[in-house]
DNA sequence: TGAATCAATGAATCCTGAC
DNA sequence: TGTCAGGATTCATTGATTC
């Protein structure tokens, strides 16, 4: 009798404990998170709706209309019940996790100041936060504002005393042996990698690139660790983990997200190795604009460029423009307008005086780019 | 006596719209805040406490200690206090500032989490968050986490309706003719830039360099614009702000930073005035209405326009409207209508025959702009 | 076949002054 | 306060089309 009661039990503990491995959960998430055992994850990358707040519609320069994120699942009344909805998906992401484990957000200005307070009032304990530097964004075609150029993730371990897994030596190796830096510079998801439905229309309107989470379960999980994405959506998260011998628990409410990311899953062949060199970024020469030699102190607003010839004259401002006569703009700009020539190069062309020695503002770039490499190197 | 009464009236009007310009204010911030009249300042950077949790001293491999900050003015209990306090000076800045007016803070992931928040809270309205990249961080010497590389800085207006300054064309051209992003390279204060005191050792635990203040000065406030600092520290923003022609405000507790602060300050040397002067928007440019072009002759009544292509063509009329077919209005009108596009720019869509060069319309209004802007000069 | 050109597009809180 | 209309505004990449 007590044996049977005994094995019972432990069955039923067994079964309790059975993850729901490699497979995607369709329906709410946070319904789904409390169904699974406490703390039987190892890792959850999660990527909510960023509750945009879109006033109208946006046309570029030539006319074209942008195709805005305009999706019922990222549409929230107000920040009180994005922060309600936040808090209640965190607190069972973080029940589900191990003890050790830890937890990824991604999110931009709209939403990432929400999620970060939250993470803190619900004692995840902050690890680092990363920036993601698009390669390619979408340009400001108002010019209102700074390109929005990348979108911040968060890393925060569930308790200040768990012990998360970071693979330093990993990270370190991948990255010309120094230090992975907090932040990364990875193209936006496009070309063959995107998904498209039959009409050649993306079929996530906000599918992140492998190579973010490459990174990501390299230096934060170990192989076989269990991975759970809550916003599975085209299933990014369960494509790298498969790849990387990780195993995932997808969550996604969307059918059309659903069925895409389990036809996309079935075809991945894993392969470890070729996988991680994609991800190391090339390392391409530092481009150093005009302005940020002034901004940094190397050339003086006011200062007097010239040619070799000193034919031509111009005034260094402020603001990194140079003015000569009527003429005004970049280096290049006008060094092309006081010759009446179509295009100039301004680093080559303008000098200045240099304790007497003429000296191309080009050497100033030079020592800086040195520096910069130097330090960053 | 009602003349007198008035005269005191004004008299106090005046006296309290007197701003304490280019001055430190000793003292807390809030206070000092709240005396200054409301909307009075152009723009606000702050620098606040990050609330860093330093649970134990930091030592490098060699068992050096790191010099951490651990100054008294940046504990708080808890996050509930550090909330409060985050609340009560940006409810104190907001006021200060003009309607139009913006906002920056710094901060890194210790804090700018609760500081973005309660921005949002208060009804500042984001307009970009920017990712200031350090050249040459502190190494992570325990090898635990990612080298933290970056801090956040978040641009705000006071509210959504605010119209704030933006020098677009200024970013652009500093940045070679390409839209300035939101994330910006510069190395941290060092070297000769860095404050020391008679030991040599620093003055202040998070100077920031000076070439974050120039570009954040360069990018949303013209010169004279005047720009509040209540955690002045030791006078960054004063410093640049004196370089670029700008007033600054700065309010510091801290006698020790007061002092270095002042004697910084007063050692700039501005820049000359033509050095500030930056390239004139399109937007700010004088506007000439295509119907002046016919007055002056310069296009006859009758005049053929097409658009580059030639696909579509329209005929100039007396009144300065153009007709194609059914179609008539304005040069933007009718661009847009024989397009079927929403909107259209008439100034570079249509073109005209000149001795059988074909050339956009833009070209005469260029020469007339020109004209116009030589004669008010 | 290859080079040159054109077209499409991506998590976007994206105008401003006159009446 | 709103409405109306002038007219200003884009970068990197991919893939298709043309020369």
């Amino acid at each position: 009798m007590l044996r049977t009661a005994r094995t019972a039990v432990t069955a039923a503990a067994e079964e309790a404990t059975r993850l729901p491995i490699d497979t995607i959960l369709v329906g709410d998430c946070i319904d789904h998170m409390n169904a699974l055992p406490a703390g039987s994850v190892d890792l959850i990358f999660a990527d909510p709706p960023y509750n945009l707040q879109l006033e109208q519609s946006l046309t570029r320069p030539d006319q074209s209309k942008v195709d805005a994120v305009d999706d019922d699942w990222d549409k929230f009344d107000s920040f009180a019940h994005y922060d309600a909805f936040t808090r209640a998906w965190l607190k069972a992401a973080r029940r589900v996790l191990k003890p050790d484990g830890a937890l990824w957000v991604i999110g931009s200005y709209h939403n990432i100041f929400r999620v970060g307070s939250a993470l803190q009032d619900l004692d995840f304990w902050m690890l680092n936060d990363i920036v993601w530097r698009k390669a390619n964004p979408m340009p400001n075609f108002r010019g209102t504002r700074f390109t929005n150029a990348h979108e911040t993730l968060i890393w925060a371990a569930k308790s200040q005393k768990s012990r998360v897994t970071f693979n330093y030596e990993a990270m370190k190796l991948a990255n010309d042996d120094t230090q992975m830096r907090s932040d990364w510079l990875f193209p936006i998801c496009t070309g063959a990698e995107r998904l498209k439905d039959e009409a050649d229309d993306k079929v996530h309107p906000t599918q992140k690139p492998e190579a973010l989470l490459f990174r990501i379960l390299n230096a934060t999980t170990k192989p076989g660790d269990i991975v759970l994405d809550p916003f599975f959506g085209t299933g990014t998260t369960g494509a790298v983990a498969r790849k990387l011998g990780r195993h995932f628990i997808g969550i996604e409410r969307e059918d059309t997200y659903v069925s895409a990311a389990r036809k996309r899953i079935a075809s991945i062949r894993p392969s470890v190795f070729e996988a991680l060199q994609s991800v190391t970024p090339k390392r391409k020469e530092t481009r150093i604009p005009f302005g940020s030699l002034i901004e940094q102190g190397l050339i003086e607003p006011g200062t007097q460029l010239f040619d070799l010839t000193k034919r031509y004259s111009a005034m260094v401002r402020a603001d990194g423009s140079l003015v000569s006569g009527s003429h005004q703009g970049s280096i290049h700009k006008v060094g092309a307008l006081v010759q009446g020539a179509e295009a100039c190069n301004g680093w080559t062309f303008w000098h200045y005086d240099q304790n007497g020695r003429v000296v191309p503002i080009d050497d100033l770039r030079t020592g800086v780019r040195a520096k910069l490499d130097l330090l960053s190197a």
